[in-house]
Order: C-alpha cells, then sequence, then structure tokens
RNA sequence: GGAGAUUUACCCAAGUGGUUGAAGGGGUCGGUCUUGAAAACCGAUAGGGGGUGCAAGCCCCGCUAGGGUUCAAAUCCCUAAAUCUCCGCCA
C-alpha cells in the first residue's frame, strides 16, 4: 500500500516511479474521488454530531417533563438525510481502497527501469566450471545416481512433481539443515508456519489481488485458506496489527516450508526436471525494521544469501534487477543467481528485497518510536535463504565427475553422515 | 461434523438500553517517605484510526468483526471469526 498523502502531495512524483516499474498509473479520477470523500465526510460527520448530541439531551428532557417527541422526529430526519450521503461515501471508500490495493510499490529512486533486459549483474563469484568429458545434466545425474526419481513422482502426483529418494532426500534435507544452521548461528529466529493461509494474510504480503490466481485454493474451508507461495506470506503477517516496542526491533526471522505454486504448469524445455514444480522446498528469511534501518538489513540479506551459495561453492552471479522486474510488493530486489552448466545460464536461488513500509501499511503493522511516543509503519524485508530447488541441480551439474559421479560439498558433508560422494547406482 | 460457554483497555475484571465520553483491581510510569530498597500513601495511565484547523482545539469512528433494531447500544437481534469444554470422526 502506497501512502495516500505521497499521492495527495506528489502524484505525478508516484505516477513516473510506477512508470519504472511498468505500470501506468493515472491519479486524477482517484484524487476527485478523495476530495469528493472529504467534503461527504465533513457532512456526514456533522449530521452524526448534530444527532449524537440531540439523543443525549433526551433522558434531561424527559426528567424535566418536556416532550421528546419532537427531538426523535428531528433526529430521525437528520439520519434519513444523511444515509444518502453514507451509502455515497462507503462507495467511494471501496473504491479508493480497491484502487490503492492494486497499486504496486514505489521502486527505490536508484533503480533503473523497465524489464529484465535491464536487470545489471553486479558480482560474480567463482567460474563457469570447466568439464574435459562430457557433462550431463541435472535430471540425467538424479536418476543415475538415484536421487530423485521422475517417473514414480509423476505416477503418484502427475506431471510437476518428482521424489526425493535415499541419498537424493538426503542431500536435500542436509542443504535445509546447511542453512538453518547458518541462520541460526546468525541469531535469526527459527519458525515453522502453517502452510494453509487466510486471504488476508495473501492481501498483506502484496500477493492479493494480483495473484490470486497464481495460488493453490482449498475447497471444503471456510473461510477459504491457500497453500503459501512462499514462507514470506506467513512470515510478514506474524505481527499485522501489531504495535511493537521499539526495543523488539529489528525481528529476524528464518522458516522453512515447502512453496506451493500454479506457475509450474508451463516450463521450457530448458526448465526440466526439478527447476520448476508445484512444490519447492525454501528457507526464507524475513526482518522487520525501523525504516531508517531497512537498507542496512537488505544488504545484510543478500550477503547472508550469497554466502550461501559461496560456502556450497558454486558459481554464482549477483543481479540488481530492474524496477519493471521485481515484484509488485517491493521496492528494491537483488537476485542470486546460480549457474546451470547443461542450460548454460544463471537461476535464481534467492530474492532478496525490501518492501520499506508497503506490506507494513496493508497489515497495519507499526511500532512506537521511542522518541516521540507516535506509531510508525515498519519496513518489512525478505530473502530467500535458499530455495533448494535450484540449489540442488547446480550441485549435480557443478560438482559432477568424469565417472559419473557427483561430489557432496564440504559444508553438507557433516549433515550427510560424511559422505564425500554420491555413486552412481548399478 | 454436533452441542455448549466465552470474547470489554497492557493483564484480570464490573457492566443487560440514556451522567458508562466503561467501575474496580493488578501492572507500568511519576512522586512522597527511606541511607537505599520494600511496604504504605499520593498522582498519572483507553488505545488506535480519520476529518478539520497555523495552532490550541473541535468533531467522527472504536467494548472481536460486519450488519440490524432504536431518538439512544458494550448492553437487544442477525451473521461471521477466534478461544475454551464436551461428544463424534481420526489415514
Amino acid at each position: 500500500m502506497i501512502d495516500i498523502n505521497l499521492i495527495r502531495e506528489k502524484p505525478e512524483y508516484v505516477k513516473k516511479a510506477l512508470a519504472k516499474k511498468l505500470w501506468d498509473a493515472d491519479f486524477t479520477e482517484f484524487l476527485s474521488w478523495d476530495k469528493e470523500k472529504r467534503e461527504l465526510m465533513q457532512v456526514v460527520e456533522n449530521n452524526k454530531a448534530e444527532m449524537n448530541k440531540l439523543s443525549a439531551s433526551v433522558p434531561a428532557a424527559k426528567k424535566a417533563g418536556e416532550d421528546v417527541s419532537k427531538i426523535f422526529a428531528r433526529v430521525k430526519e437528520i439520519a434519513a438525510k444523511n444515509k444518502e450521503f453514507e451509502e455515497k461515501l462507503q462507495e467511494i471508500d471501496v473504491k479508493m481502497n480497491d484502487f490503492l490495493a492494486a497499486l504496486p510499490n514505489i521502486p527505490d529512486d536508484d533503480l533503473v527501469g523497465g524489464g529484465k533486459e535491464n536487470n545489471k549483474v553486479i558480482k560474480v563469484v567463482g567460474e563457469k566450471p570447466v568439464f574435459n568429458f562430457k557433462m550431463k545434466d541435472h535430471v540425467e545425474l538424479a536418476t543415475s545416481l538415484g536421487l530423485v526419481d521422475y517417473d514414480r513422482g509423476a505416477k503418484i502426483a502427475g506431471r510437476g512433481a518428482w521424489v526425493y529418494t535415499g541419498l537424493g532426500a538426503r542431500l536435500e534435507w542436509a542443504l535445509l539443515n546447511f542453512f538453518m544452521s547458518e541462520h541460526l548461528k546468525d541469531g535469526y529466529e527459527f519458525i515453522l508456519p502453517p502452510h494453509l493461509l487466510n486471504e488476508q494474510s495473501g492481501y498483506v504480503a502484496g500477493q492479493f489481488p494480483k495473484f490470486r490466481e497464481d495460488v493453490f485454493w482449498l475447497e471444503g474451508l471456510e473461510p477459504q485458506r491457500f497453500l503459501l507461495p512462499t514462507a514470506e506470506t506467513a512470515l510478514v503477517n506474524l505481527h499485522r496489527d501489531e504495535i511493537m516496542n521499539e526495543s523488539d526491533l529489528p525481528k529476524k526471522y528464518f522458516a522453512y516450508t515447502p512453496c506451493y505454486r500454479r506457475e509450474a504448469g508451463s516450463y521450457r524445455t530448458e526448465e526440466r526436471g526439478m527447476i520448476r514444480g508445484y512444490q519447492f522446498d525454501k528457507v526464507e528469511m524475513v526482518q522487520y525494521t525501523k525504516p531508517e534501518d531497512s537498507d542496512a538489513a537488505f544488504e545484510e540479506l543478500v550477503r547472508k544469501a550469497a554466502s550461501l551459495v559461496e560456502k556450497l561453492g558454486l558459481h554464482f552471479q549477483i543481479s540488481k534487477l530492474a524496477a519493471g522486474d521485481i515484484s509488485h510488493s517491493m521496492a528494491r530486489t537483488y537476485d542470486i543467481e546460480v549457474y546451470i552448466p547443461s542450460i548454460d545460464i544463471y537461476k535464481e536461488v534467492s530474492s532478496a528485497s525490501n518492501a520499506r513500509d508497503y506490506q507494513a501499511r496493508r497489515g497495519k503493522c507499526r511500532y512506537r518510536d521511542s522518541a516521540t511516543g507516535k506509531t510508525r509503519f515498519v519496513h518489512t524485508l525478505n530473502a530467500s535463504g535458499l530455495a533448494t530447488s535450484r540449489i540442488f541441480p547446480a550441485i549435480l551439474e557443478q560438482y559432477q565427475q568424469e565417472d559419473g559421479s557427483v561430489l557432496v560439498p564440504e559444508v553438507l558433508q557433516p549433515f550427510m553422515g560424511g559422505i564425500k560422494v554420491l555413486k552412481p547406482v548399478k
């Protein structure tokens, strides 16, 4: 939610900023609603004040033995007149809320406009691996090593599903454990949230109304619930409708959940295997900060996400996203992209974003400023740390050996009972 | 799935139509007393939005949420949510 005052005061600035997100905003109608709303409020509230006053005078008048029927009639008269205005007012209110709720966040000033093509690689870590043998892709490797069973996944669940088996399951779990241990070391609090969330949570995270169609809704539950598309949805709602103490900030959380998304359907051949599925595992970090601290928190999240990939010994890059490529709710996003040799492409394994007060406004998530005693909206930030569905293939491909085996990254070995090599099953 | 109870401020809690624009207690904060603390006593403590105004202020909405009845609702009616208890179901 963008601050309505900003739109009132600098509509041209907001329009320009949103244009960088390839969003064409026109505030002329909105501002006229706003004006009308405030005029109507004057009338409605003045009428209510008069009604209140008249009603309050009834007991005294009764006591004095006066005729109160005139007061009743007068209040009724005002109420009837007011009804029309109130209905109009509510109508405008709904229109304005819908309009505001649909607006994306304002991108940070330093971002370039436009879409993906304007993303900029700001850091490259490691080098593309060189193979002096015929390299295999991760699907081939996962199958020959007995790590993933695609056929049985399709059998029991259908398209877009796979089964981690044996050492594959252990590798997946080792990744998650490794990520968790790093976050715990950094003082983040471990959260296991519910996976079925209510509509309000999707709204506050900013995924709704825009992405209502991209999540899985459950039938037979009232009120309706959906499967979370990322743990961020749960984590940024933890403190909604709360006023936190300044001393509680920053809040640093991480959660592990599968992520459920409908988008999986249309993958291209370059994305075969476990690059995209209806469900994938992710550890997600979220911070709640004071506004002045969110830039530093953002840097911390990017650094943390990158350090995980680096510790895994994988070649990757960090991209600063153009305004049009960052998600709806965010003001700023850096992607960590790991190299997948078989397709010679860098794929996102973490998206670190600063939502600033966009989500906090939607969720009325505030803290009390100890200096002024006033409430202020917090800033929320999130970053994957990490999604396994692309790290797993990256490890298989980048760590593959000529004999068809795959080395286990050193940091994962303690989480896999010391196993150092994944060997082909006969 | 069925039945019942509950939902008031930071916490507990009174309150069934009109000085309740919410008692009382606890807590918290400030003070008196004290070498210091405790105790006691005194005082403060309803939040959060919104409108208007240079401001002081004035006004509107807030007793889980949304509707309704009424001149007037925490209080009556309807709907929903959450919590608790019991029963049923339980891969």
